[in-house]
DNA sequence: GGGCTATAGGAAACCGGTGTCATTTACAAG
DNA sequence: CTTGTAAATGACACCGGTTTCCTATAGCCC
């Protein structure tokens, strides 16, 4: 009796395995097993065991369990990316894929540019011993993440415009492709002057765009005057900047493509501040396919790149452990992203 | 010699508090002094374990501190948020409290709207036994969520934009008060008929907002008519339709406020496709000073909260675990929201 | 120099699970 | 009836830290 545990500290106190071995008369391997799934166990003492959980409530403490397996159950986020939506919908992705199972999502935004941010890296994958990261565009880009990832023993998927690593590490878009099929569209409308507004130097995704663009432009047998390309940083500020050396050629072009939707916003934005009609005299096709592309007007021709089945393709690379293996089986590593027609282009009004 | 683990497997292996106490010829209960920065230890003991811990690049296992300290260092986000960069921002307002702190952040979007919604909250907090969550509005304003951190013991903070809890469990901005400035700006503007694109019914930011926008009427002596308030549930479609009912009232408002960033957006887009001039014809003032906001033609005028701070407030909160006493002089828990002007809004060409 | 206290540091238990291995039980075959 | 075999379960060590309690040593005083 004096050893009695006050009632009111018992009910808020989180039952131990020892509870609830104690409270169904076995011993807690015995509850170990029944929570693992065990197949060597009695029904009957599963059914008693899982009652007993069921009554009070059980949960495992996932400390104690990520001690006792020498692994943890946390799949870490590393990104650094202007696009908010885009982030998000990965995680609905990712966590499509996480739901059911015991593994939970951490996030960390890193900095480029920050001189700590390897640091930064290395600290979260260290100090929370992570299963595994997924590493967002842009910064997937960086080898050196990946080689970190190596050294510290930690899997990871990198998301990506293009093949950046083997199949079990990356799950990436065919934004070359789907460049090029935008332009084609563009060249069918009519236009021949048109106008890219290129993503910054040194990553790849602004590559991949770039060939598409100029690959489907060669094939038309279109000439690419060289000013007709103005370099963005991928932000909305860049992209008036861009436009605007752009639409100041002469004669302007009747159509840009801009590497993604914020700089086509910023296109789209330029243009009404000069009075330009949009899509009559000058179509645009943006890139990402994010809210802001169908919230203004016109609504943007944008590529929409299938982003919550690529963050669910990501994690279940990660926890299906498929990185030990070569087996291909698994899951997808490249997804065909699709161009949505909006009212952004037209024919142009104007032929030079 | 036989016992030698392999140079390989050593260098890849984490060192255990152990090997740290072997390496520094102490027990590891010395080592745990060290890291827990004990003051009852010799200064050349501590500097020699210091020096080891540099050396080997030991990191303390969280999973094992958890455990043994019976909790851990896990913050939780719990959002269902329409607003992609507002997350982002609170997030990194999170991270930036958390930094050089042990603790983490772990995200949890999820469905209002799902039956199993606070299954799956509880199931969240208990599963990685949370040290504690911060709520994001809007589910914020639910408070069973908040009856359910209590009855499991975890600490919360809730987000919004008005007092529903007391100071130690509360952050929040003061929207009514912003929008009643808001609303006063447009009637300076020389607007009388002003429409509403209210929230959803049962928000309490919406109520906020609406309530800030009356006040602001009735105290310039300005009738409002019940049909240019119209319904929208804080997404750009609703906007859209609200948008409608507004515009075809006659005379329709020469300016509208809308409850968010997203329906004002809407009503951009709405007068674009009818031919309505913006600013000339119609005034928008928007709330959220989402990035869409500056990126649409004209940019609107909005208000902006300081979102960064507020999530920065709220882990602190937290942290602090200042939940447990009365005295407030902690962080702050009321932030005030700025009104950004920029071209949406303009004096009405047209008085009835 | 002996006995006192202060204090650094160690031994062992513990947190809540899991793995290994031994033991018990049930049942079929010899 | 004994024995072999497989299934079911338990005892105990262990994961990597922290805490409690105790010991050994040093410094101090008389």
């Amino acid at each position: 009796m004096s050893k009695a545990v006050p009632a009111e500290k018992r009910a808020s106190a989180k039952p131990t395995i020892n509870d609830i071995a104690r409270l169904a008369g076995v011993s807690k391997k015995t509850v170990s097993r029944v929570i693992n799934q065990s197949p060597l166990l009695n029904e009957d003492t599963r059914e008693k065991v899982k009652a007993v959980i069921r009554d009070t409530g059980y949960v495992p403490n996932p400390q104690a369990r990520a001690l006792a397996l020498g692994r943890n159950f946390l799949i870490g986020i590393i990104h650094d990316n202007p696009n908010a939506q885009m982030i998000l919908n990965m995680q609905q992705g990712i966590l499509e894929a996480l739901r059911d199972t015991e593994f939970e999502m951490v996030v960390r935004p890193v900095d480029r540019g920050s001189a700590t941010m390897m640091d930064d890296i290395r600290s979260f994958i260290m100090r929370q011993r992570l299963y595994g990261v997924v590493i967002m565009p842009p910064i997937s880009e960086n080898d050196e993440i990946a080689r970190l990832c190596r050294e510290l023993g930690c899997r990871y998927v990198r998301m990506g415009s293009a093949r950046l690593d083997d199949d079990a590490h990356m799950v990436a878009s065919n934004d070359r492709d789907v460049v090029a099929e935008a332009t084609r569209y563009l060249i069918a409308q009519g236009h021949r002057r048109i106008g890219l507004v290129a993503g910054p130097h040194g990553f790849r995704s602004a590559r991949e765009r770039r060939e598409g663009f100029e690959s489907a432009l060669a094939e038309a047998g279109i000439r690419l005057p060289r000013n007709l390309i103005a370099d963005g940083q991928y932000t909305f500020e860049s992209g008036i900047t861009a436009t605007e050396s752009l639409l100041d050629q002469s004669p302007p072009p009747t159509a840009i493509f801009a590497s993604n939707d914020e700089m086509a916003a910023a296109v789209l934005y330029t243009a009404r501040e000069r009075g330009i009609a949009v899509p009559e005299e000058l179509s645009i096709v943006g890139f990402d396919d994010t809210p802001i592309a169908s919230r203004v007007w016109p609504p943007l021709t944008t590529v929409r790149w299938p982003i919550v089945a690529m963050g669910r393709s990501a994690a279940l690379k990660l926890i299906r452990g498929l990185d030990s293996g070569d087996d291909e089986g698994g899951e997808p590593s490249t997804f065909l992203s699709t161009l949505v027609r909006r009212g952004s282009v037209a024919p142009p009004t104007r032929t030079d």
